[in-house]
DNA sequence: GATGAATGAGCATTCATTCAT
DNA sequence: GATGAATGAATGCTCATTCAT
C-alpha cells in the first residue's frame, strides 16, 4: 500500500518524526516549566493534576500521555533540572584546576543557580523530599555524588585522610538542609553569601584553617576585583 | 455510660475535675503513643485519621474531641516525644560538667535514646519533614535549640569565636540527616556506633583535634571500662 | 477502663450490636432493592455508583462502606434474589409428590415469580450476563443445580436414561434464554402462560407424549379449577 | 498526498471510483478482521478504539472515517461474519435433499465451521451479548432466522404441528447457549464432537426417536466412511 | 461524653471523539 | 484522504470531618 515513492515517503516520514519529536520535546519542556512553578509553589503533596494541567493550559489527556501520572512528572521535571544544572556547572567549571579550587568553583556556581532559579532549587532541594521514594532515590543519588567527589580531598594529605568517616556525608547532608531552610522560609536573596562560610566548611578539614582562609578570598577577589 | 455513681460525683466535684483530667491526660497519652507507632509505620501521609483510632481502640468522635485533626495529632505527638526526651537527657546528664564533656555525654545520650526507640526517633526527625509547614517550624526550633547549645563552644577560645556564623547550622543539620538516613533504611542498631564520628565532626572545630579525641577516647573508657 | 460493671456493659454491647446488625441489614435491602430497580433499568454496565447512590439516596462513603463496588453490590443482590426466590419456592412446592409433579410445580411457581417481580427476574436472568465473570460463575451455578434436578428424570425410565447427554444442558438454557429474550422485550405478562408450552419440552423427553400432556393438564386443572 | 497522478484521476473518474471503493472494501475487511480478534481476545467491553486502530494499524481518523464508533464497528464485523458464514454454509450444503438430512448437513457444517474460526464464533455468540442493544438485535434476528427454519420440521407430519409453539426457540436458543458455554471456557476442540447430541435434540421432536437416530448414524458414516 | 454511621468534596485516571495539519 | 495529538466528560474511590444518638 505504498502511496509514494519509497525514498520520498522515507524522507517525509523522517522530516515528519523529526519535527514532532521537536514539537513534543518542546511541549514536554512547556509543562514541565510550569510543573516546576506549580511544585514549588504548593509543594508535592499539595499539587493535584489539575493544578499541573490548568498551569500548563492543556487538557488531562495530553498530560497523561506524556507523563504516568504525577510522580512521574515530578520526576521528570527533578531530573530535567538537574541535568540542566550539570550541563551549565560542567560549562562553568574551569577543566583544570587543583581540586580545591575546583570545590570553590564548583560551590559559587551552584549558590549561583540555586539563587537565581530559586523554584527550581525548591523542587530539588525540598520537594523532592515529600514526592516518595523514588524521588527520594533520586535526590539520594545526586547527594551522593556530591559525597563522593568531596571524599577526594583525603588524598591531599595524611592528616585529612584520617577524618571521621562520615565526615563528607555530614558536611553535604549539613549544607544541603541549610540550603533547605533557607529556601523553604524565601531567603533566596542572602544564598551566594553564604559562599564564604560554605567554604569553609567545606574545605577546613582538608586543607586547615589557614589555605582555607586565603583560598576563599583569593576566589573572592577573583570573581569581583573591584565591587 | 455514667462513669461514676451519682452521690460520688456530685459530692466530690473537685476531685472528679482532677479525675478527669487525669483520665483525659492519661486517654491522651494512650493514644499518643499508638499514633507515634502509627506515624512511624505508615509516615504522616500514609496514616489515616481511622489507622489512628484503630490503633488507640476509640472512636472518631473522642479523636477529634482530643484532637483538632491528623496534623495536631501529629504535632502533640512530636511536642510529647521531645519534651520527654528533654526530660530524660536532662535527667540522664551530669549537672556540673565542662562544655565539652556536656556535648559529649548529650550525644551519647542522643544516640542511646534513638537506638532504644527507633519509632519516637522516626516520628521526629523523619516524618515530621512530611507533616506540613507547623511540624516543620517545631522541627526547626528543636533545632535551633541545638544549635544555640553547641555554639557556647565559641566562647572557648578565640579562634572557635571566629568560625563561619553557620558552621553550626551545617553541623547539626548535617548530623541530623545522618540519622535520618540511617532510620530511613533501618540501620537502626549501628546508631551508637556513629558516636566517635559525629562527636570528632561536632566537637574538632571548637577543640583542636588532639583534644577532640582524647576527650572521645575518653568518653569511651568511662562508659565502658572494661567491656 | 472498663466503665461499667462487667454484665451490664456485655449486655448493653450485645444489644446494641444487635440493634446495629437489624439496621445495617435493613439500610443493605433498601439499598439492595433500589440497586434491582436501576440494574434492572439501565443495564449492569450503564449503572454507575453515582445512580446506586442516588436512588438509595445515601452517600458514596456509605455505599463504599457496605459494598466494594459496583460489582460487589451486584453480587449481593443477585444473591438475595437468588436465596429469597428459593426460600419462596421451597415454601410454596408440596413436599412429597414424585418428581414429574415437582418439576411441573416448580416450573409454575417460577414462572409465578418472575412474572411478580420482573426486575428482580431481569437482574437474574439478563444483567447478570454482562456483569462480569464472577456473577457469570454464579449464574452457572445456578443453571448447573437446575439441570442436576432435571437430570433426575432419566431414572424413570430406561428410554429416559439414554437420551442425549447434553439434553438437560440444552433444555434448561434454551428455556432460561426464551425467558431472557421475554424480558429484554419487556413482554413480561404473558410469561405464565408459557407454562404448557415449558412444561411439554421439560418434561416430554422423560415421561413421553400422551402422560406430559395428560399431567400439564391437571396441573392446570388443579390450579385454576374454574377459571 | 495526491494518490494519482492528476491526468489519471481526471481522466478515469470512474474507474478511480471503482478502484476507490474497492480499496475501500479491502481496508474495511482487514480492519474488521483485526477487530474480531480483538472483541475476541479482550471481549467487547474490554475492547477500546485504540486497541481496535493499533491492531488494524491505522490512525483513529480513518476508523472513524469507516465507522460510526466502536458499537457501529462491531455491528459490522458481526454482519461480516454471519453473512460470510451464511454464504459459506450455503456453498457447502446440498442443494435438494429433504428436510431432515438438509437440518443434519447444516448443524455438522456449523458446528465444523465454529471449530474453525473459534475467534468468529466468540464474536457471534458471546460478545454480541455485552455489545449493547442494537447488537442484540442482530442477535436475535439471526437466531430467529434458524427458528423459521427448524419450524419446517412441523410440515413432516401431524404429530410435529402440535409440538409446543416456543419448542423451536427453546432449541436454538439452547443449543445456542451450549455453544456460548463451551466458547467461554475455550472448549472449542470438543465442539464437533456435539453433533449426535445436538442433531437428536433437534430433530426428535420432528421424526421421532427411531429416525432421528438413524439419520444421525447415517450422517456420521457418510463424512467419514472408514476414519 | 463517647460513638461511628454518614457525608461528599476531591482525586487520579481512562477513553471516545474531534479537528488542525 | 489520512493522521494522531489534544480534549475533557465521566468514573470509581478515599478519607477528613460532622452530628444524631
Amino acid at each position: 500500500m505504498a502511496l509514494l515513492p519509497e525514498h520520498l515517503s522515507k524522507a517525509a516520514v523522517g522530516r515528519e518524526r523529526l519535527s514532532r519529536q521537536v514539537i513534543e520535546a518542546h511541549q514536554r519542556e512547556h509543562i514541565l516549566d510550569a510543573a516546576v512553578a506549580i511544585f514549588a509553589k504548593r509543594g508535592y503533596q499539595g499539587t493535584t493534576v489539575d493544578h499541573l494541567v490548568a498551569a500548563a493550559k492543556i487538557g488531562v489527556g495530553s498530560f497523561y500521555a506524556l507523563f504516568d501520572g504525577k510522580e512521574d512528572c515530578f520526576l521528570q521535571a527533578y531530573d530535567r533540572i538537574v541535568s540542566a544544572a550539570s550541563d551549565q556547572l560542567a560549562a562553568t567549571l574551569p577543566g583544570d584546576v587543583p581540586w580545591p579550587e575546583r570545590v570553590c568553583a564548583f560551590l559559587r556556581a551552584s549558590l549561583a543557580l540555586i539563587a537565581a532559579e530559586p523554584l527550581r532549587a525548591r523542587v530539588v532541594l525540598v520537594e523532592v523530599q515529600t514526592a516518595g521514594s523514588p524521588a527520594l532515590a533520586r535526590y539520594q543519588a545526586t547527594i551522593d555524588g556530591l559525597i563522593a567527589h568531596l571524599r577526594h580531598g583525603r588524598a591531599l594529605s595524611s592528616r585529612a585522610a584520617e577524618l571521621p568517616t562520615t565526615l563528607e556525608e555530614a558536611t553535604v547532608l549539613g549544607l544541603a538542609w541549610l540550603l533547605h531552610q533557607r529556601l523553604v522560609v524565601g531567603e533566596v536573596e542572602e544564598i551566594e553569601e553564604l559562599f564564604p562560610d560554605f567554604a569553609e566548611i567545606l574545605l577546613e578539614p582538608y586543607l586547615g584553617e589557614a589555605d582555607t582562609k586565603r583560598l576563599i578570598a583569593a576566589s573572592i577577589a577573583a570573581s569581583s576585583p573591584r565591587a
